[in-house]
DNA sequence: CGATCTGTGTTCGGCAACACACAGACCGTC
DNA sequence: GACGGTCTGTGTGTTGCCGAACACAGATCG
């Protein structure tokens, strides 16, 4: 058990140039990261990013029915709260001490900075990036636990929300390969969708003719990411008003 | 049909600054996006980001046995191509265009600049964050397509790596909880890597005795993490001989 | 107009993980 | 050294998805 603590047991930490390392240094707080801690819980606003040395963190997500994954870990080869230089504040995933042991803090606000230094291009990149990330994990917890006639539905209202129509184009053999099932279930489920005339559809084109009732149907997954995805970019679109462009609603 | 195309229906290029947007718009090319079209294969460097407007793509993992699965998707909202401002110039995973149509595309130089002109630390940090979604990308695919035994060997190998010793202080509850399944599908597990003499455990405290097993049984998953993220990080670690620094193997 | 191919509907057996229930074993504590 | 709570082992029945096989329908094309 070693008694001397350094930053640099962190991976991230001891890559840092001397320049930045040094900069940094007077403000990283040494402190315990007991078994069950909870860094930060879904949703929550940050104020410290950790740089764990000796401790491994867990990230998951809960769901509704109270479930959850982890969906990846952390330790000393890492940090916690990425979504502070990711520009997006707050992630809907929660951090959990899964051993203890010890990391080092940092305030948030050296971190914003460092984020709001770049160009406004990558900053916007970033915070896409953040949702990305968000949906990523989202599949994960999806994949793990919920049916495939909710991850069709999900996935459906997902793509419908991209498209100017409301026909896909798309065999259930596709549909099949994305949702990492077999085409049998696809098509178990999809007859049932269509039963309950939420769909319509022939051979490699369907037609969603009640969307509200693909969302009575579809997991918390869905809604969960298109949320998340319009706190993260709702500034977005300011140019569409511009001559050239010309969009159909 | 829009006959007439427009950068602005990506709503990344739309929420750009007038001043960003015109110094990327001489560089912007219109292309086309048919259903099919890889964009970028597992592991392949990439040349340009997309950025879709009436186009989807399909972001999937590909697994060993020839099984795949969606991990997100990527319309108008988003952009295609984010290890390259990520700094991780390549992704394991693979993309395909799920809907034909059209979107602009930038040559990758642009956005490394982008990328170069952040400050080390942020620069650093990104690249550990592209590490981090690909392992989160990871287990989505190992929650859909691997057994729970599989599961538990990549969790105990992870975890494992991030430990001095090879004693885990872990309940099989919270294991579960982890993992996304319950608790006696890892008693049942766990106990079958006993009876094969890989690990031992006593209430709350698993020992690995035999790694090599534990790696005999684990799925791709384990090494595709451990290899991106020595790939991603591997200049990571320099600072670890200073006076202060003392820490075991 | 028939030949062929691809996509869809359906079946059956099998298995892995589930939900629930309970017994026993371990451990720290008093 | 007995106690009480937590952790673990085990059983039963159920379910959702898989694997494989096959018939049929709609497209496509000579």
């Amino acid at each position: 058990m070693p008694s001397t603590h350094d930053p640099n047991q962190n991976h991230l930490l001891a890559a840092l140039l001397d320049a930045e390392y040094s900069r940094l240094l007077p403000h990283l707080e040494l402190v315990p990261m007991l078994l069950g801690d909870v860094l930060h819980e879904s949703g929550a606003k940050l104020q410290y990013v950790y740089f764990p040395t000796t401790a491994i963190v867990s990230l998951q997500y809960l769901l509704e029915n109270g479930s959850s994954s982890e969906i990846a870990g952390v330790g000393n080869e890492g940090v916690l709260g990425i979504s502070l230089f990711m520009g997006g504040n707050t992630t809907p995933s929660r951090a959990v001490v899964q051993t203890g042991g010890h990391g080092y803090r940092l305030k948030a606000g050296l971190l914003l900075e460092e984020f709001n230094r770049t160009g406004p291009l990558l900053r916007l990149l970033l915070r896409y990036t953040q949702a990305l990330i968000m949906q990523m994990s989202q599949t994960a917890v999806c994949n793990r636990h919920h049916s495939v006639e909710q991850q069709l539905c999900r996935w459906l209202l997902l793509t419908l929300d991209r498209l100017p129509t409301n026909e896909l184009t798309m065999t259930q053999e596709l549909i099949a390969s994305m949702l990492g099932v077999r085409r049998e279930g696809v098509t178990e489920a999809a007859g049932k969708l269509q039963e309950a005339g939420f769909i319509q559809y022939r051979r490699g084109h369907i037609t969603v003719v009640n969307r509200a009732g693909l969302e009575s149907h579809v997991c918390e997954c869905y809604g969960v990411v298109k949320k998340e995805f319009s706190r993260l970019l709702s500034d977005v679109r300011q140019r569409q008003n511009l001559p050239q462009a010309n969009r159909a609603a």
